[in-house]
DNA sequence: CTGCTGATTGTTTAG
DNA sequence: CTAAACAATCAGCAG
């Protein structure tokens, strides 16, 4: 009940959700924005970013549990895929407890949203005080 | 030496 | 509603 799943499966979300591909080409060539390091920061323009989601969560301690049982293991990208097959086994019940997580930081992101377009509705021009960019003294 | 890519699913956003 | 993109992580490979 607290686990408002947005409608469950009633509506199917996203059916296929572009299922053409998922089996033929998987071009998931996501552009990725960690091409920068500190400078040129001025991309992502204030948006407030999204939340980890339950998934990310559950990884959080499936890795450290993954390399226990496989300390043969290497990359987390092989964890993450045994992740989500083991995801899928999960039972609802045992996904709930990341979901309810996911759901509270989906809350607290929906502030941050609401202030942001607030201010985009305001206007969107906003000064922008991010003139630090390679401020690197330190060591 | 340095830096990006890849893989997972879920959630988010804008039209 | 829909489709696309993006969220973390970390090691491996390439130039």
């Amino acid at each position: 009940m607290v686990l408002r799943v947005r409608t469950t499966e009633g509506t199917k979300r996203l059916a296929r959700l572009s299922a053409s591909d998922e089996e033929g080409t998987m071009v998931r060539s996501v552009k990725k924005s960690k091409a920068n390091k500190k400078k040129s920061n001025k991309i992502d323009a204030k948006k407030p970013k999204k939340p980890p989601t339950a998934f990310f969560y559950f990884l959080e301690d499936f890795r450290k549990e993954f390399q226990e049982q496989n300390p043969d293991v290497k990359s987390m990208r092989h964890v993450g895929k045994a992740c989500g097959e083991k995801w899928k086994t999960m039972t609802y019940e045992e996904k709930v407890q990341y979901y309810d997580i996911a759901t509270e930081k989906r809350a607290e992101f929906d502030s941050a949203m609401a202030e942001y377009i607030k201010r985009k509705e305001s206007g969107e021009e906003s000064e922008d005080e991010e003139t630090e960019d390679d401020l690197e003294f330190g060591e």
